[in-house]
DNA sequence: ATAGTGGGTGTTTTT
DNA sequence: CACCCACTAT
């Protein structure tokens, strides 16, 4: 067992790497090498101990996290025998695994071996349908909103019952009603959202024994990074899954922010019970981040109550002290950023720089100030290239071919490009196919079925037979072939042209680019595994992200969130937005559990620098296109004492201190009820309503005025009605009048 | 059937 | 501001 491979890990790592049989936590802040023992610990079990890498299951959190660590494994081998062995062990994310998983064994539970996966838009376009056919306001009934209380609820392998039995309003009440539904439509499409895979695999090792014995001899260790983040469904599986007890996790509490996705961080936390004869190991140096750095980090996340408390050292020395930059306003912060990206690029590659924000809206403003500055730059999260209306509209059609009974993407492609078939005809055709219990794709080949005029029917026709075609052809064609053709019958290009002439290159282009993405894909995977590549290649675009895609190796500065921050690490690190209303965020006001992951969300950006760290805040934002100029720093700056201490360096503008001077209106919250008497301006004043009034709406009855922000045309006013809630109305269009 | 208009509405975070 | 929906005019 003497082994080069643990020379380069200290000895707290060591022991937790050399420790391969029962159940092993490994529990630490920040930095600590967690995922580095992850990986020297499964070069050992391979490399000194000759466990076959087929038998070892490393599961991520991100592909692109499963991707390093693979190179990294491969890396380790560089030179030896063994080399080729570490391509051979399974690293992939849960939602991967499953996928995995159930294409093999999924009939068990009902599910066909070519299920499509929907995503997010997928599902809300069905929860839309729904909302249609039971007669429920989407604006009442909001799509988003039921979809997260329904992807919550299989997060936690709970059902439409469970949701019924502790609905509080109206809207949980119905949506017990459109959960059955919307699994009744799902599982008739033969399509799993993300959460279904979970949800399906779970039932499937928990139901089907022989699958799960067969599970648990083929992968005889299992390891799994950033534990504090699994769910319900997830620590199921697992615990299906390692029964063996050869089960590996490491974590980090302070580190947990995926709550909102039913993470529980009592999961690692109660590991050492639920896994009894666990050995836990503790590390606590950290080999990332300079002192100074560690030390901010430490004074913002004492402040959680509800936390295990580590110190961590390094011995990297006290570097430089992190900078807080007060910024007048957005603009001001963005040049703030990229003055010191002009200054740091003499020293650093770009990629060695990141910026972080709580939302995705928050990087515009560092883009627009990048382009101009010609800083080269990538963002890792937001709306990213599979989600690009072309993108997706190809792999609908990809999809409807390799499963005719994709609804979903039927849909999507009924009238795309334009062929004369609207709302009502699609609207018909599904209610047939409804009434008959078929697929739509199958209604198209019984037409005679279908009440619509001759004209539509033709239409429809026309269609059937084009995709017939493009799946015969298919079967015999690579991927990129396919989706070459479907290009050329559909005349995809004219319709892009037709629809968005000044997106047309660019959309373009992302269809040259997906033919690429789809010959890489055919290279690397060949026609292994014996699953029709079609099915593997619409899996592979369904659980990639944006981030993933990301090359690293391109030399431009990394803008993400603070979600897709963790695990990853840069020289000089920016966390911008450090205000009261986006970190912590307002939503999480209410909520000591929410603010505390939000301060943990803090924490993850701040330890994720190696040696720079500028941190930003500004006290003017523009939000729903109004300027505010009531911004506060963070509580957590305040926290750390970091506005004061000299200590830190804290760079002041003449710009700030004359907003600091100007007089603050009273300061409004989003969602309190406070009325705003401030004085009106007489475009405002004129149409003759003033916060405070009791005022009527035709429509929404009595209610309070609020507030009125705005100007002549476009002034609104808040209202709080009686019945109707909080609204916002176009004073010069609502037609409002005063009660007494 | 579709394009264009003009309301109202709401904000996280992602596999 | 940006998105989504309903409505209107072609
Ligand atoms: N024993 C060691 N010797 C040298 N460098 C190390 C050692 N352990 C870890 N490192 C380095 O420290 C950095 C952090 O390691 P790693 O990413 O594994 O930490 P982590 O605990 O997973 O961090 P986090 O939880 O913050 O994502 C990496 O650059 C890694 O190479």
């Amino acid at each position: 067992m003497e082994s080069r491979i643990l020379d380069d890990l200290n000895p707290a790592q060591r022991e937790a790497a050399a420790c391969i049989d029962g159940p092993l936590l490994i529990f630490a802040g920040a930095g600590t090498g967690k995922t580095r023992v992850i990986t020297h610990r499964i070069a050992h079990l391979i490399y000194d101990i000759g466990i076959p890498p087929e038998n070892i299951l490393a599961v991520t959190f991100t592909n692109k996290a499963a991707g390093v660590m693979r190179e990294r494994l491969v890396g380790l081998a560089e030179g030896s025998s063994h080399a080729a062995a570490a391509g051979r062990v399974f690293f992939a994310t849960f939602h991967r695994f499953c996928a995995w998983l159930l294409r093999r064994h999924g009939e068990a539970v009902g599910i066909p071996k070519r299920f499509t996966i929907y995503d997010d838009a997928d599902s809300l376009h069905v929860i839309r349908q729904i909302l249609k056919s039971m007669n429920l306001e989407s604006s009442i009934y909001r799509p988003a909103a039921i979809a997260a209380i329904i992807d919550r609820a299989k997060n936690d392998l709970r059902g439409p019952q469970d949701i019924e039995a502790a609905a509080e309003g109206p809207v949980e009440e119905k949506t017990a009603g459109i959960f059955v539904e919307y699994e009744r439509r799902l599982r008739a499409a033969g399509a799993l959202d993300f959460t279904d895979l979970l949800v399906f695999a779970v039932r499937l090792l928990e139901s089907a024994e022989p699958v799960r014995k067969h599970l648990q001899e083929k992968f005889s260790y299992v390891l799994v990074d950033e534990y504090q983040d699994t769910n319900l469904a997830q620590y199921r599986l697992l615990r299906s899954l390692a029964a063996h007890g050869n089960l590996c996790v490491v974590g980090d509490d302070d580190q947990a922010i995926y709550s909102w996705r039913g993470a529980d961080v009592r999961n690692i936390l109660s590991f050492e019970k639920d896994f009894p004869a666990a050995r836990v190991v503790k590390l606590e140096q950290n080999y990332r981040s300079t002192q100074g750095i560690l030390d901010l980090a430490y004074r913002v996340i004492r402040n959680n109550r509800d936390r295990a408390d580590k110190r961590l050292v390094t011995h990297l020395g006290p570097g430089d002290a992190p900078t807080v930059y007060a910024a007048a306003d957005g603009y001001d912060e963005a040049s703030f950023v990229s003055g010191r990206v002009r200054d740091l690029e003499s020293d650093l590659p770009y990629n060695q720089m990141a910026v972080f924000f709580r939302m995705s809206a928050q990087s515009r403003l560092i883009e627009e100030e990048f382009l101009a500055r010609g800083i080269p730059y990538v963002v890792v999260s937001g709306v990213g290239f599979y989600e690009r209306r072309e993108v997706k509209d190809l792999l609908a059609y990809l999809r409807v071919i390799a499963n005719p009974a994709d609804d979903a993407a039927l849909e999507r492609i009924l009238n795309v490009p334009k062929r004369g078939i609207g709302d009502t005809s699609a609207a018909a055709l599904a209610e047939c196919a409804r009434a008959a219990g078929v697929s739509q794709a199958d209604m198209l080949n019984r037409l005679d079925q279908v009440g619509a005029s001759a004209m539509v029917k033709k239409r429809l026709a026309d269609l059937a037979h084009l995709l017939q075609e493009l799946r015969r052809d298919a079967a015999d064609r690579t991927i990129e072939e396919t989706l070459r053709r479907t290009v050329a019958v559909t005349n995809y290009f004219d319709y892009l042209e037709k629809t968005d002439p000044p997106g047309f290159e660019e959309r373009a282009a992302n269809v040259q680019e997906l033919y690429t993405v789809a010959q890489e894909f055919a290279n690397r995977v060949g026609m292994a595994e014996g699953q029709p590549p079609l099915v593997a290649f619409i899996e592979e675009l369904s659980l990639l992200t944006d981030a993933d895609r990301a090359d690293s190796s391109a030399d431009r500065v990394s803008l993400m969130t603070l979600h897709a921050a963790k695990g990853q690490e840069f020289s000089a690190v920016f966390l911008i937005g450090l205000e009261e209303g986006s970190l912590p965020h307002a939503s999480a006001f209410e909520s000591d559990a929410e603010l505390e992951e939000e301060r943990r969300l803090c924490y993850v950006g701040i330890t994720r620098a190696k040696r720079k760290l500028f941190l930003s805040h500004a006290y003017s934002r523009r939000i729903y296109g109004e300027t505010r100029d009531d911004i506060r720093p963070s509580r957590f700056l305040e926290e750390a004492g970091v506005l004061e201490e000299a200590r830190f360096q804290v760079v002041d503008t003449a710009a700030y201190r004359s907003f600091r001077r100007r007089e603050a209106p009273e300061r409004v919250s989003l969602n309190d009820d406070t009325i705003v008497r401030v004085p009106l301006d007489d475009d405002q004043a004129a149409f003759g309503v003033a916060p405070g009034d009791r005022i009527a709406h035709p429509h929404f009855g009595e209610g309070m005025l609020l507030r009125i922000s705005g100007h002549a045309e476009d002034a609104t006013a808040t209202v709080k009605f009686d019945r109707a809630g909080r609204k916002r109305l176009k004073l010069a269009h609502a037609k409002l009048t005063r009660l007494s």
